[in-house]
DNA sequence: ACCTGAACACCGTTCAAGT
DNA sequence: ACCTGAACACCGTTCAAGT
């Protein structure tokens, strides 16, 4: 059984997939799920929150993808995994990265409890990469930073079109190639 | 001589920094340059490109930064330089930063070469120090690609607050050093 | 408990008119 | 050339009322 609820937010996630943030609107938000424009009210407690349960829904989405395609790898390979399920989920539903990793003004519990398990996932991936490859820097929190920021900063520069100017141009996963072969020392596999 | 052209810009500009991209509306805009609320209308073609007129200003402002930081190192030292001027710039001014690297919705042309003047000046300092560090990969579009993405996903998760859970936790200078160690394949500079 | 319809105070944009 | 004021079609949010 779907709710009215889950129809709310399956009606904002595809009007903003469909036409960005400015796309969703409470009132077609309503139209689609068949309720009234103001029928939202009853079960978010405004705009916000209604997007805050989505991007809380596709943080979780992608801890899933997350788990999954690190799941079978060993090493390095771990971490390459991880930033490719990462950039891959983010390439394909930009305007949910956007969303997600966007400006929220105050703190939203729900939004933060799947952002910390996204982070956790990674982080249990790259301390197992630690584990068995011993050219990996040590401080696990300073290489989840560093990796999470490069695969974080590499999506939204090929996003916003500032990353690659001209054909050739090295893209997200040659760029993820390279900085695991850097975060190794540059030395062998 | 401040035309109304340049108050709009001032007027919006403001407008981003107190309140956010929210508060930036044509109708306090025209209020605050002292005329009435769609004066901007025979500036700007709409308000997007009153929004890309600011932005592309300050994309000049940040490449100005950028040469001043780099022009008395050398070196990996330099690389150093441009990215914290990078953080520095966009961690005093987040709207601005946010509005610069958000999603435009078609091509702007100031936008546009403002931006390629910003990535020649970093292009400029990685080259710089490439020829004077043998330990430094050589190919400098990759290395270029790479620091200004890791630089990008470590302010935009700073900002959004995704970067650091608890006090004591790596900061965006921290991972810059980081990364420039990793960089140089961890050896003496 | 869940929903509707009218209303309010906004907003971007257009247009006719003024100097 | 530059600006104004009224108007239009929106929007988020609130509120009284309905089942």
């Amino acid at each position: 059984m779907t709710t009215t609820r889950d129809r709310l937010i399956d009606a904002a996630a595809g009007l903003l997939d469909e036409g960005g943030p400015a796309a969703v609107t409470l009132r077609e938000v309503g139209r689609r799920a068949g309720v009234s424009h103001n029928a939202p009210y009853k079960h978010f407690q405004d705009k916000r929150d209604l997007l805050a349960a989505l991007a809380a829904g596709e943080l979780r989405v992608l801890a899933g993808r997350l788990a999954d395609a690190t799941a079978g790898e060993t090493g390095a390979a771990r971490i390459g995994a991880s930033l490719r399920a990462y950039v891959g989920w983010a390439i394909a539903a930009p305007e949910r990265f956007r969303l997600v990793f966007g400006a929220w003004t105050g703190p939203h519990a729900e939004l933060e409890s799947a952002a910390q398990e996204a982070v956790a996932t990674i982080t249990e991936a790259v301390a197992s990469a630690q584990a068995e490859d011993d050219a990996l820097p040590r401080d696990t929190e300073r290489l989840v930073a560093l990796l999470r920021s490069t695969a974080h900063g590499l999506v939204d520069l090929e996003l916003s079109g500032h990353l690659r100017k001209r054909p050739g141009a090295p893209g997200p996963d040659d760029l993820i190639d390279e900085l695991i072969t850097l975060v190794r020392g540059g030395g062998p596999a």
